[in-house]
Parts: structure tokens; C-alpha cells; sequence
DNA sequence: TTGAAAGCGCTAACAT
DNA sequence: ATGTTAGCGCTTTCAA
């Protein structure tokens, strides 16, 4: 690899003005300039970022810090990875995998000494979470994917749940539903602060109560079987209950079960649609489900553009230098599941 | 952050000691080494990456190279991912996510360039590879997930598709099937050099035939519609096919929505079953679906270790120092919808 | 067994 | 407008 000194050597100026010709840091004359940049195309260079970083403390470098996935990664996950990658590689930024261990905090402590990244991004952000403090307190840049119960003064992008239960709410309320239930993430999930789960929880009743639709959300099934009781157990609490929406995919797929066992169909007796899945998974069911569908890589960029801009102390020259908090909502793709209220048994 | 000069300093030796005893490059005396470690520790020492990368022109860092995904990234290339970034982890070295741009020789080209990473890690490789032929050429160290036509010397982890197709016969076969029929990815995905359809559809017919048993793979439905389609035609065609596998998800999806239609039922009237998807997937139909499920995180350990063992010249030292070339099979996971042959209508 | 010193490739004063 | 030089933090000869 062809180094700045070559360069220099076939230009026939010094190290420095190579530098300044390729980086713009001070003026070079058109014509030198030319010549430099004509022997590095010739001789191929590109610039060795460790040497760079060492000198400036600015590598470029992103690390996404995640959770050793539990239950393995979904498709959303992933989708944040890759959202943020192809916005840092688009920004001329690189991003670092970084899985945790058992001890994020450790792990936290090692990465940022290492003075390979410039900031970190931060995945499944609990409503309180240790890592923000430890960030915070280290002065070390960051962004969440996702955000603590009270983010303060610091950047993050999440799903818009409030828009994302108006949307739900309005989309069954226009179909002439007057009572919607919600099967929230299991009681794990919910313990676990897991902010989705409270999130959506929250909105949906809100949204309902503005709407003046009945709302229920007294069961969490956490799998398919789960799912099928708990919507028997629905019914007999709440008969009048005619739309339900689920976060969790396999509940789906137990909901449904049960609707087919007890004669009914989707959407003739039934509303049915998913919170927070993507269209790929609703569309597996038959009929295709309708589903709130979360943006999860334009998330995964919005997080890394967040965090580069501050990087690059363009948060402070725009605006006054505050924080960035963006919340984009779901979208809703309607399937076959929505339909109007099916008549009620007298 | 502390440097090797503040340890230096605090433990009162020069600094080549300090690295000499952190690093156990040269024999230091138990007691300095002793109070170089208490020094480091109680400083918090971490070793800069970029400058010890500088210096020693290895960084420790690899990159995983993908497409960008063309229809969204399935759980099987997350899995990998994941899988490479965990074993990368336990073993000292850190991932960079590298999603390919338009030109995926240029973008390697750059990334080589950079000094970054020591090497790299090939997702989604095709039966014939241009990033191959350029990595070779350019003396980067590489390992692939999945493989070329020809892999020749390289390193690789991929499905080992005779052993897995052996097993999906096997178990069709010993439920008493005698003709088997495979829809196997679309034409598309045929079409662009996608190893894996390829190599299933070869495997799968070889292993029937050995069996002694049946099988037909003329469909390759795209679509949940093309998939309904192509199961009637293939009835049509081969009225005494019992069983079917598919690499699809949505394939199966309109698969299962024709047998409901002809008034069949599965398992009792066909087996179905899937071939390369992830159980997550498979067990979200009703019924649950058999699948050979794809070790993905294992192949996507496998390329990490693969590729580490080659930097760390261990693949030289045991063994001959050839390729080393890893083949796992798909994992059988029996759903509700494996069963005998239907009583075939006179 | 330890220390001194050179240098990896680059950036950024400081000089000219 | 360009050149010279001093490091960034580390590894690695070479001396002592």
C-alpha cells in the first residue's frame, strides 16, 4: 500500500501539502494540487485510517451495541443493523457489531478505551438503562435506538407510538369497531421494561379513550397457545370486543386457531392485526394480517445520522444545539383481517 | 485514557517493558511484571487499537461483506451475522458491518485500502464470485459463508446440502413416501447463481434416487399465488406425489391454502415440509411445519473461526495448512405436518 | 532482565 | 503556497 510519502515523492512536494491537497485543510495551489492528485489516483493511495485516527482521535467508527439476542433476532433487529450501516457507510462512516456479554457495562468500558469508535448506538434501550449512565457519565458520544423513560438532553429515534395508536385506533374506529382489545408482549417482556410493550400499551388506551372506543388490555399471552385462551378468556370477559390488535407474532397465530375452532372467520367475526411486525410476517398469514409496521430500518439510520451530526458538531451549528429526538410512526399496511364489527348475538 | 507511558511511568520502567510484560513478548521479571499489571489495573490501562495496528499492521478487525439486501434481509442472514460477530467477540476481534454499494469490487477495494481490517468475510457468495477473484488476487485473507462453484483452496462454511438432502429423504422415505416432489426457489434466484437452490435441487434429486424413491422438481413458484398454482399443476402432472418440500416460506403459505381448497388436509393427505428455514418460521404455521433448519449462526461462527484461524497462521501449524473447508447440515425439525402417504385414490 | 530509540502513516503547528 | 518537524501510542530492534 502506497503510502502519503509516495505520494509526496511522485508529486514532488512535501508530506503536508499531499495531506492538504487530499484533505482541504488549507489552500494548495490548482496546479500543485493537480499534480498531487493525479500521482495518488496513479499510485492508487488511500489514506490508512489507523494512522489518521491515532493523530486526530477521530477514526469514523461506529460500534451498534446489542444484547446477545434472547430469543434470537427478529427481523426488526436486524433491520435496525442494517439501516444504520448503510446510513454510516453513505456517510463515510464504518459500524462496528458489537454483541454484548453478560456484563454490557464491561463491555461498554473495554470498546470506548480502546479509541477505536468515535460513538456508540445504542439497541434495545430499556426504560432504564445502565449504559446510558455509563455513557453519559464517560462523556463518550451516543444515540439510542429506542429511549430510557426520561432521555433528557439525549438523542435518540423511536417509533412515534402516540401517531402509531392514533393510526390503529382510527383505522378500526373507522371500520365501525366500538370496542378494541390489545394483547401486549407477555408479562416477561413487560417486567423487563422492555419500552415497546409500556409504550404501545400506554398510546393505544389514550388513543382509544380520545377516540371513545372501549379498550381492553388485561392479557399478555407470550405464545400461540397462550394466545388462543387468552382470547377465549376475552370473549367471556368482553363479548362486545370486535378488533384486536397483537404484538407478538405467534400469538397471531394461536388467535387465529382459536377464531377457526369456534366457527368464526377473520374479518367476518373478527378484526385482527398486528402492533409493531413486519409486513413480511403478515403477509405468511392467511388471511393476511393488517399491521402497524414499525420503521425499523429508517430508525437504524435516523439513530446513526443522529450520532454522526453530533460527532461532527453539526447538531450545535444547526438549531441551538440541543438534543435531536426523532419519532417516526408505523405504518399501517392493511391486509385482509380488517373488516367491519360483526353482528352481535343478541 | 491512560497510555503505556503512564503505566510506564507509574510502575518506574521504561515503556518496552510495560508492552514487553502486557503482552508476554519477551520474559520480564516477576515482580516488575507484577507491578506493571498493578500499575495498568489501577490506572485502567487499555491498549489504543490504532496505535498498536499502526505499528503491527494487524488490527483485529474483520468485515462482513453482504448485498445490500435485495428484498429485506431474511433471519438467515442476520443469523449469520450475529453468529460471526459472537465468535469474532470471544475471540479478541471485533466486526465491521459492510454492506456492499452498486460496486462491490470498488467498495472492497476501498475497504482493503484502508488499513482497517485484516480481513474479510463473504456472505451471499455466488456460484461464480467476482469478489473472489479479487480478493485472492489482492493477498486479502478471506473466508466465505456458503461457497463458490469451485472453492478450490479457500476457506469456507457452508450447508452441507448432500447430508441434508439425505435427511429430508430419509425421513419422507420412512413415513413410507415413494415420490417426492421439491419447489425450489424461483427462477430468479436460480438464474442469479444462488448456490444454495442450486445445489438443494442436485442433492435432493440425487439422494431420492438413491433411495429409490420418486421426485419431481420442474415448479419454482416465486409467490404465495404461484405457489397455490404450481401445487394443483404438479398434482396434475404427478397425481402420486405424497410428499413436498419447499424453500420458500410464502411458497408454502399458498401451498397450504390450495390443499385447504381441494378439501385436503396436512398432514393426512400431504406432507409438506420446509427446506432451509428457520424453525421460528416454520412453527408459526398451522399446522407446524417439518423444516431442515439451516444452521445459520453455527456457519456464520464457522467463516469467523475459519478466517481467524488463518490470520493467527494456525491453519499452518496443525495439518497440512490447506483450506479448510466446513460443511454443516441442515437441522431436522419434525412439525405437525409429516405423516404417511394418503391412501392414493384408485 | 531492562532501557533507549526508531518508526508505523498521518495531521497540524510552525517556518519559510 | 509550501516545507519542516513534532508527535499520536504502540511494537520492536538493538544496546546495556
Amino acid at each position: 500500500m502506497p503510502s502519503l510519502r509516495d505520494v509526496a515523492e511522485r508529486a514532488q512536494v512535501a508530506v503536508s501539502t499531499v495531506s492538504a491537497a487530499l484533505n482541504g485543510t488549507r489552500p494548495v495551489a490548482a496546479a500543485t494540487k493537480l499534480r498531487i492528485e493525479q500521482a495518488a489516483a496513479e499510485l492508487g493511495y488511500r489514506p490508512n485510517l489507523l494512522a489518521r485516527g491515532l493523530q486526530s482521535k477521530r477514526t469514523r467508527i461506529l460500534a451498534l451495541l446489542y444484547p446477545a439476542p434472547r430469543g434470537g433476532f427478529g427481523l426488526t433487529e436486524m433491520q435496525f443493523a442494517t439501516g444504520a450501516a448503510e446510513e454510516a457507510r453513505e456517510l463515510g462512516y464504518h459500524l462496528l457489531l458489537s454483541p454484548e456479554n453478560a456484563d454490557p457495562i464491561e463491555e461498554l468500558r473495554h470498546l470506548t478505551g480502546l479509541g477505536l469508535v468515535d460513538g456508540v448506538l445504542l439497541m434495545e434501550v430499556r426504560l432504564d438503562d445502565e449504559r446510558v449512565d455509563f455513557l453519559t457519565r464517560a462523556g463518550v458520544a451516543f444515540s439510542m435506538i429506542g429511549r430510557t423513560r426520561e432521555p433528557g438532553p439525549i438523542d435518540y429515534a423511536d417509533i412515534d407510538f402516540a401517531v402509531t395508536a392514533r393510526d390503529a385506533v382510527a383505522h378500526v374506529a373507522g371500520l365501525g369497531h366500538r370496542k378494541l382489545a390489545f394483547f401486549n408482549h407477555s408479562t416477561d417482556a413487560y417486567a423487563a421494561q422492555y419500552g415497546p410493550a409500556i409504550r404501545a400499551g400506554a398510546e393505544l388506551a389514550g388513543a382509544a379513550a380520545l377516540a371513545g372506543i372501549g379498550y381492553v388490555d388485561d392479557f399478555r399471552p407470550g405464545s400461540a397457545e397462550e394466545g388462543g385462551r387468552a382470547f377465549e378468556a376475552l370473549l367471556s370477559a368482553h363479548p362486545d370486543v370486535t378488533a384486536l390488535a397483537v404484538m407478538d407474532d405467534h400469538v397471531a397465530v394461536g388467535v387465529l386457531a382459536a377464531v377457526a375452532a369456534r366457527g368464526w372467520r377473520v374479518p367476518r367475526d373478527l378484526t385482527l392485526m398486528l402492533v409493531l411486525s413486519s409486513s413480511r410476517v403478515a403477509e405468511m398469514f392467511r388471511p393476511r394480517l393488517t399491521t402497524m409496521e414499525p420503521p425499523s430500518a429508517e430508525l437504524g439510520r435516523l439513530g446513526a445520522r443522529l450520532l454522526i451530526d453530533r460527532l461532527e458538531g453539526r447538531a450545535r451549528s444547526l438549531g441551538e444545539g440541543g438534543p435531536r429526538q426523532r419519532l417516526v410512526p408505523c405504518r399501517l399496511v392493511i391486509g385482509d383481517s380488517s373488516g367491519p364489527p360483526r353482528r352481535q348475538v343478541p
